[in-house]
DNA sequence: GATGAATGAGTTTTCATTCAT
DNA sequence: TATGAATGAAAACTCATTCAT
């Protein structure tokens, strides 16, 4: 509950004014708890947004393979997999824009770090499959994260400062630039 | 001089702490200055950043276009133009991280940001004109932006994590991914 | 039951800490108790200390008069009494060091600290029949105690800080410089 | 300068109500100082009492082998030292009060009172002197030192809270009372 | 221009105490 | 009796900024 309201108020807060930037009282006034509260469920401030981003990123690979299916082709599978992930950001603003900034900067631990980033592991195992069956080029898979997954992030960002709106057929367009860019 | 050191002192701490981490007291120990020094050639903290987030933004930019001439076909345009962003990032590493937290931070002004943007003009005139004769997608400069640029950030942040190395090969590749991912 | 448990953790707690430096809640937890239950027993973290403080003391003077009689000689009961304290000190040591640093901060009320002196009475009576019969020096009970009694606490903070062992033998030879400091 | 005024402030409050309970807060003010201005001088806490204590025992220690002359006869020597203490002790009464405190709580740092301690080095031989030439009791150093100098803490915190005064007449008893308990 | 000392305002964190159960 | 969750108030400490020199 209090927990929940905490989690929540962190990500808004540091989503508008960075990690540091956002004192422990404002998160507990936004979670309408005493600051004293906050360190019933974190240890300190660092441990605070280390949870969240591993809760964060929990969610966001769950719901990343919704539907999907070990069996699907590569290219259904890879698909599938993209939507959820760019319907997820374009859905969950917050939650994107709160990994984005833990991704790019060294708020998190790497110890969190390294936890949040094992759920991507069937993502990885449809690239070395799709690489095998030469669906995919033969790249590392930081450069097929580079070139499909990340680049949603920024639209994200984009889409969230109000430069630009990412609707259905800027999602369709994208997907289309994102397998274009790794296709064999 | 000492204006000099102090930027390059920002980026340093910046990019191993964060903005809000790095104290004032801080960088000016790493300048060899005294704190009140830097207010001889900052407003504050955050003129601090915002001017060294444009001077880097300008430096880059700067570096981005060169041996570029708009009399180039779209294609060897758009490959001098990435590849002279790709060496440069992956060249300073330290600007490019830089650059790299700002763009997904708060801690830069809006108004900084606009001022940092507006050198990327050539490369969204040498896009429209791509798209003119049909070369590239019709897409929104956003997208060939998030799929061709942006995923370098990724690959220089991975390689300063010690998480891969990206090789003369791997830029080879990437640029046939971005552009893939964005030609007609 | 628990009252005895808390006790026993604030002396304990109190020795390795100082009193300002150990929270309840630590007390609560090492006597295996919610921090509310502590208020069952006591107004306030100050009444906990000073009834501690009492209770201590009265078990030290207590034991400090055991298989004494006043109708031993000066001598012979001097003996008794400063080998009762001296025996008891060296066995309950986490006593001794409470008591000490009670004795030697402003930790415990003033009134506690009458309330604690009270039960040295029989000795105070001792010296004072011992200089009636000349055998004690004619000095105030202030330097009689200040060179008997007080010394001991010494020899225990030094034997607990491990930089002294204090066996039969020093004992022997701290009773005989106590005896040595006041007899006539 | 203000270094100055925060030693004599830690020692005053801490006399009054113990390290713990004295804060920072409260130092700053009666020294007329911000309380980061503390932090200018000392690391933190611990540093500032760690600092205070050393600064104390030498000048304690200092004043202790005024006219001291380790050509002296071992009689005369320890009657001059004891009567140097005695006499700075009860002068001091702020410094004595604070060395008594730091001496029986954990409030020091074990290093810190290990570089307190090697200022007692003349009086170490001064009693090795005295034990060789018969005129000093054979036994350890601690209890020499727990028979002699210890109880003047006692004394000293007694006249303090008020409980008896010290003249020069009980001095001097005192004095006989400290050469009775370790002549040989 | 350059500085080091100083600080007020604010930060994270702790803790004695309470209260609904 | 007994508690665990909750908290207000205060603690230690930090830091952007200033100012006399």
């Amino acid at each position: 509950m209090k927990r929940d309201a905490l989690v929540k108020a962190t990500i808004s807060l540091v989503n508008n004014s960075g990690f540091h930037a956002t004192p422990m009282s404002k998160i507990a006034k936004m979670a309408n708890v005493s600051p004293a509260t906050i360190y019933l469920y974190f240890k300190n401030k660092q441990d605070l947004v280390n949870q969240v981003y591993i809760e964060v990123k929990a969610a966001f690979s769950s719901y990343a393979f919704k539907d999907y299916d070990k069996s699907m082709t590569v290219e259904a599978g890879f698909e599938k997999i993209w939507k959820n992930i760019a319907f997820y950001k374009l859905k969950e603003v917050d939650q994107a824009l709160f990994l984005s900034q833990c991704d790019n900067t060294p708020m998190i631990d790497e110890e969190s770090r390294q936890e949040g980033l094992k759920h991507l592991e069937p993502l990885l195992e449809l690239w070395e499959r799709g690489k095998k069956e030469g669906i995919i080029k033969p790249i590392s898979p930081y450069l097929l994260y580079a070139f499909t997954i990340y680049p949603i992030s920024f639209l994200v960002n984009m889409e969230n400062r109000g430069l630009c709106t990412v609707g259905q057929e800027a999602v369709n367009k994208a997907y289309q630039s994102a397998w274009n860019s790794i296709k064999a």
